[in-house]
DNA sequence: AGCAGGTTTCAGCAGAAACTGAAAATAGAA
DNA sequence: TTCTATTTTCAGTTTCTGCTGAAACCTGCT
């Protein structure tokens, strides 16, 4: 029920403002992240807001509530459309487009880990590849420095490559796997026990 | 063995500049990388650079091969020392600072996990902490709306929790067990098998 | 102590990225 | 088809980030 958010029997004034302000608080927190990520902090907190409520909106619905120019949120939503994060939908009666975001965390993490991959590994591994066929060059005249460069090449290489084959079991179209693989790895004990210091808020609603 | 890289028994001059430019190659590919995990591209370059040399160098011989200022050298190598990827040397009989950089591609992989999650995941997950402590004040005027604000940040802190766990056992001081974890969950068939459609060049002139 | 060689800091500049606003394009209704 | 509500594009403007270069600051030799 995409209802404009009015007066509902369960909210009072005063508990709306108060969702709004935890609503906003995830969204700035979620738009500084993607600025680190290098995405542009609009994309993101257009992204945060759409998850966060998980109502469909219009585009003037998200210029209100974040205060930005239709073109932005224009552009921004394109983006989100092409990281396959947030949909079109279609309200009958309604010419507007309305979008609304996945509500799956791990699709969510799987279509982010994607796109990460493709822009920061990627070209790295391309790149590498490439410099590689210089080695052969630079081994005629000078073995001992090429074997240097060579292998240091390869250990990047191989390092980034692991991490790629990983990550694309994770993000690829059948990755869901790797949600159990990760519970998995993360309870095995590598090494020693790695709680990440940071005591969970407990009870509350169970996840999905 | 520091040696000002000039004639050697093994390299002609022509050979030398072959290495010189795949090590260019390598250090602008590694660059490029550094602005898009959102650290500067001089920085990307100078631990490039010390790690592709694998010698130790000055800061005058990075400011000339790499173009940049003595300031830009200066604060790049402290970022650098800072995230534990690059160490100070001292030759004797030599006042210079002599820098070189980690040369296990998996502790500097380590090092460079651990900074980015500091950096991009912490921070998110601090401010869920904080922002699921205003739920209680929703949820006493608005329940359903407070389960599902709720809910997805859970969902959220529970999917970064995880992988926060799972890179801690990673970037950790024991953090070593991990690459022989990676390994073993690229091999372990979860779902199906996930070449990344990327054949290693196989040890000569492949095409590009 | 004084001095020479080296490093760090920082105000100002330059280039890049993000954002706006309005014109152009598009898609649905009649 | 025409008319109109909505979305997209893009040139201009603003904002941000990184870089330089010179002055200030160390550090250890004499």
């Amino acid at each position: 029920m995409p209802k404009p958010s009015s007066t509902n029997p369960n909210s009072s004034a005063e508990a709306q403002a108060q969702l709004h302000e935890a609503q906003d608080r995830f969204i700035a927190s979620w738009g500084r992240m993607g600025s680190v990520w290098g995405i542009s902090r609009t994309m993101a907190e257009v992204h945060a807001l759409l998850y966060i409520t998980g109502r469909p909106m219009c585009t003037d619905d998200i210029m209100a509530r974040l205060g930005v120019s239709r073109g932005n949120v224009s552009m921004s939503v394109r983006s989100l459309l092409e990281w396959g994060v947030v949909e079109k939908v279609r309200l009958p009666g309604d010419r507007k487009e309305y979008y609304s975001a996945e509500q799956d965390v791990w699709s969510m993490m799987r279509a982010i880990a994607r796109e990460r991959i493709k822009r920061e590994v990627d070209p790295l591994l391309d790149a590498l590849d490439e410099i590689a066929e210089l080695g052969p060059q630079v081994g005629a005249r000078s073995p001992e420095e090429a074997r240097e460069l060579q292998k240091r090449l390869d250990d990047v290489r191989d390092g980034f490559g692991l991490i790629t084959t990983l990550a694309h079991k994770f993000a690829g179209p059948r990755g869901a796997g790797l949600q159990t693989a990760a519970k998995l790895l993360a309870k095995a004990p590598v090494g020693r026990k790695a709680t990440h210091g940071r005591s969970r808020n407990p009870a509350k609603g169970g996840s999905s």
